[in-house]
DNA sequence: TATATTTACGTAAGTACTTACGTAAATATT
DNA sequence: AATATTTACGTAAGTACTTACGTAAATATA
């Protein structure tokens, strides 16, 4: 069994299943040597009906967490053996309530001795532990509520992704592919607009010369999001012209530039951030909510797809 | 799923499994995202394969855990995905040695990253836990290398039976019991002796009379067991004709009657209880040997089949 | 009141294992 | 060298669930 011992901690699980499974192994065991006619699987549902006469079929099933088919097919087998009486119900003809018969209930006494030996056992050795397997139980129960493992690797992925983004600095070779990001989102939602080009082609004169900076994302070796960061008049800045490519997202890229263009304001002294986007939008928007941008209104936009403005107070 | 809360510790074993379960159906959700070909269920396999090539079915299945039927068919399964080559054996004619196609190599490649994601989160997981299920698992293991549940589970049973065990002194109406017990186990194994009805038959005035005891144990209202503690000369009783139905065995029922002789003599002022039987019997000097029995070598014995004598100093 | 939806249940088929069995090759025993 | 046992493997069948589907009754909606 080298493989649980290859495999570490990542197989939980696997270790979890094992340990439960040489537990019911060994009930099994027990069943067969206290003489009760019962297969263990039939446990659930017979203890249930030991406890509450007259459940129906699906009302067994929510109670011990199987499906209804799986219970139908051990009553089956149950009433073969005698140990079950079934009757219809009066007032709702599809439901076929059931009960332990009086062989049943003989069989019940029997397994109340089994049941107290079984739990005393499993108490004393539950009370042998150092490590408290029940409270262990517990809270990992508690703790996969709160966050699934499915997400914890999601997570995990993501920080091993962003990892591998790195941010860089503006250069001519770039320019292309900053107007190429930026046009891909204008076109999917809007239309691109004289504005949009003017600054879309001439970068470097009317955003780098005038003191401004542009951040590029790169992804195993290819640009995958750019983000602009222009001078305005006073002590601010804007940022605009955001774009991460489609096949990039989920990789936290926009945060990535957006925190670079923050970081790079704030070392030149900056006052305030200010932007404009548009409400559909909606990503976009979170994330600068995230980044800590506010609404704000502001002077009017040169361009037409704007109908929201935003600000971060540095 | 009231039934968990029903059944409390008892069903530590179904509550690991449905976290175990759990877990699973979260890792199987993880392959979908990492779009990697390959059932959650033939991991163990690919693995094992992934770190060591060129092994055998028996070999893989031993290494995982699993028969080698499963393995035979999981990886019948793989070969038609392309996953996985098999070659004959040069020197084993009967054996198919496997190992990954370049395509599965590329498939670990890939899953190599979702593991570390895997394994991460899990540690994390485990990390964040005040109660270390970790350790817990490793020590419930071996707790229960130690003494099965099985075995737990027998011991309390056991000591419940006892519980119900009463042990009483003689009276007339106990006589055929006495008698009937001793005869049942004295023709299983050898023969009925003169000397043997002389003390049956006459319990009253061969025993009691004479400052000895009978004791009788009861269980659910009938007489399963005796013994006697007869007077000897001196200050020294013999203990003797003890006797329990074979359908009420492994209740200690031989050890409670020993126990009651023993306290009684103690109780009188006795300085050792002496006692003859046969090797032949060896739970009986087993159960002597517990009681705190030594072998010696005494007076003739009036018995045919006693071929050995012990005694307790008190 | 007619029709659609929901609920309760049983049956069938699928799944992922297992045990049981058969075959062929290798190894041990006589 | 002949025979018996062990080993490696595949296939079949069984098990204990599941999901999917169909039927009938109850309930909601038009």
């Amino acid at each position: 069994m080298d493989f649980y011992q290859m495999t570490g901690k990542m197989a939980v699980g696997s270790r979890l299943r094992k340990l439960s499974d040489t537990l019911t192994e060994n009930a099994t065991k027990v069943y067969a040597i206290y003489g009760v006619d019962l297969e263990p699987r039939w446990f659930p549902v017979f203890y249930t009906l030991s406890k509450t006469a007259g459940l129906g079929v699906t009302e067994i099933a929510q109670s011990i967490g199987q499906s209804h088919a799986s219970v139908s097919q051990i009553i089956t087998k149950m009433k073969k053996k005698g140990l079950i009486l079934e009757v219809k119900d009066d007032l709702d003809g599809r439901k076929s309530v059931v009960e332990l018969s009086s062989k049943g209930k003989e069989v019940s006494d029997k397994l109340e001795q089994q049941m107290l030996d079984v739990k005393s056992a499993s108490e004393e050795l539950l009370s042998e532990m150092q490590y408290d397997m029940w409270k262990s139980i517990e809270e990992m129960e508690f703790l996969l509520e709160q966050r699934s493992l499915f997400e914890r690797v999601m997570n995990k992925r993501k920080e091993r992704e962003v990892q591998k983004v790195k941010i860089i600095g503006y250069s001519d070779e770039y320019q292309q592919h900053f107007k190429q990001l930026n046009i891909e989102w204008i076109e999917a939602y809007f239309k691109v607009e004289k504005t949009d080009l003017l600054y879309l082609d001439n970068p470097k004169s009317y955003i780098i010369d005038k003191g401004g900076y542009i951040f590029f994302a790169e992804y195993e070796g290819e640009i995958v999001g750019t983000c602009a960061l222009a001078k305005m008049n006073g002590d601010a800045f804007e940022l605009a012209k955001m774009g991460v490519s489609p096949k990039a997202q989920g990789k936290s890229i926009g945060w990535l530039l957006g925190q670079a263009c923050i970081s790079k304001a704030r070392e030149l002294g900056a006052k305030k951030i200010f932007l404009e986007s548009n409400t559909r939008l909606t990503p976009a928007i979170n994330l600068y909510h995230k980044l800590g941008f506010q609404k704000v209104v502001g002077p009017p936009s040169p361009y037409e797809r704007a109908n929201i403005q935003m600000e971060l107070t540095l």
